[in-house]
DNA sequence: ACAACCCTCCCCCGTTCGGGGGAAGGTCCG
DNA sequence: CGGACCTTCCCCCGAACGGGGGAGGGTTGT
C-alpha cells in the first residue's frame, strides 16, 4: 500500500492550524497534504482541480463553512473525496448537520495529532465514521433542545424577536419600528406559538439558546 | 544580537495549535521554544523551572485559564518572563483582563505567523503592546456593558433570577421555590431596581449578557 | 385565479407585571 | 443595643401582557 499516498487537501481559515495539520499529515509516509484552502470556496474549487483522496475541513470558515462545502464538494467532484469535518468546539452544533452533508468523520481540533492521522486513514479507506468520544455523545444528545427554531420566523417577526430580546415592551417595539402597537402584539403572539414559548421572556431565552442573539 | 535566541515557552491545551506555534516560531534562527504545556498549572511550573524569555499563552486552557496563569507566573517567576495572550475569540472578553494581569501582548489565532513571531520578538525586547485592530477595538468598547452587576444580588434574588431566565412566570417561580407569590414578586423588584432593568425580560437579558447565565 | 403566506391593524378580556406602600422575623456587625 | 440587610408576606392599582377572534392588502408561487 505504498504505491499511492493518501492525497489530502487541509481547509482552515487560520494559517495556524492549516500549518499544524499540513505538518502532523506531511510526516507520515502513507499521506501526502496537495493543498490548503483558507475558505470553504476555495476548499471546494481547489477540491475539484486537485481531486483529493480526502479533504480535512474546518467547520467554521469564511465564503460558505465547512458543511456548506461538504455538500457542494460531495455532489459536484468526481471522483468524491471523503469529507473529514474538523471543529474546535466540543459542544458544537454542527456535528449533527455534518454527518448528514455526509461527512466521513468528526474531529475535535484538540485531538491528539495521531488521532488525526488514523481519522484520515480510515476516512481514506472508506471506513465510515472516526468519533472522538466527546463528539459521538454530541451526536445523540444533539437534537435534544437543540432545534433552534421549529418553526422558522418571517422577517418582521426575527426583528421584533431582537427587540424583544434586547428587554424592550410591546409599545417600544411599535415606536422602534413604526407599528401600531396592536401589530406588535400581534407578531409576539405569533413568535410565541411558532417557539413554542410561554411568554415573552423564554422567548428571548431561547433566542439567546439558540444562538439567534448573542450576549 | 544572535548570541542569546529568545527562550519561549508555549502553553495551549490543543497539542495542534502547540505543533502550529512550535513550527512556526523555530524556524526563526533567533527564536528557540524551549518547552510546551498543555495547562495553566503545567505552564506555571514549567515557567519557574525554564525561565523562558517570553511566555505565549492561549486563553482557554484547563487547570488555570491563560489569564490566571499569567497572573501567577507574573508573580512568581524569576526573572519574570514576557506573557503573550493568544487567542481564538475575536470577541473574547478577556482582553482587558490579560492586559490588567500585566501581559505584554496579545494575539488572535487568526494572525498570520509573521505577526505571531513579530509579537514574540517585540515582547521579547520590551516593548509593550501588539493588538490585532479587531482586538484593540475590544480593548475600548469592553468595561462598557460589562459592569456585571452594580449591586450584587442576595442569594435568594440570584435563585429567583436565574428561575426567571428560564422563563418562569411569577406564580411559577414562586411554586418552584416554595414561596407565596407576593414573595417573589418583592425580590423580582428588588432585581430589577439593583440591576437597573426595564422590565423582567431585560433583567435576563443582562443575565445572560453578563455571563450570570449561560445559554 | 387561487391558495398560502406575511404584514398591518382592530376588538374583547382575563391574567400577569411592576411600582408604591407596609410589616414581621432573622442574621450580622459595630 | 441599634442599625443594615435579607427574607418572608400583605395591600392597592394601573399598565402591560397574552390568548381569542376578525379584517384588509400585500407578495409569491402553483
Amino acid at each position: 500500500m505504498s504505491t499511492t499516498p493518501i492525497r489530502v487537501l487541509i481547509a482552515d481559515d487560520e494559517p495556524l492550524v492549516r500549518s499544524g495539520l499540513a505538518v502532523i499529515l506531511s510526516a507520515e509516509p502513507d499521506i501526502e497534504v496537495v493543498g490548503e484552502a483558507e475558505s470553504g470556496a476555495r476548499a471546494v474549487a481547489l477540491a475539484r482541480d486537485l481531486t483529493p483522496d480526502v479533504v480535512l475541513t474546518d467547520v467554521r470558515m469564511p465564503a460558505l463553512d465547512g458543511i456548506q462545502a461538504a455538500r457542494r464538494i460531495l455532489d459536484t467532484v468526481v471522483p468524491a473525496p471523503r469529507v473529514v469535518v474538523i471543529t474546535t468546539f466540543e459542544n458544537d452544533d454542527s456535528v449533527h448537520d455534518a454527518l448528514l452533508a455526509g461527512a466521513a468523520g468528526f474531529l475535535l481540533k484538540r485531538s491528539r495529532p495521531e488521532a488525526i492521522v488514523q481519522a484520515v486513514r480510515l476516512a481514506a479507506f472508506g471506513d465510515t465514521l472516526m468519533f472522538p468520544d466527546s463528539v459521538r455523545d454530541l451526536a445523540l444528545r444533539h437534537r435534544r433542545e437543540t432545534t433552534p427554531f421549529p418553526h422558522p420566523l418571517s422577517d418582521r417577526e426575527q426583528e421584533v424577536l431582537r427587540l424583544m430580546a434586547a428587554g424592550l415592551g410591546n409599545a417600544e417595539i411599535a415606536r422602534t419600528l413604526f407599528l401600531g402597537a396592536e401589530t406588535v402584539k400581534t407578531h409576539v403572539a405569533n413568535i410565541l406559538t411558532k417557539l413554542a414559548a410561554r411568554n415573552r421572556t423564554h422567548a428571548v431565552v431561547i433566542a439567546y439558546r439558540s444562538g439567534f442573539v448573542t450576549p
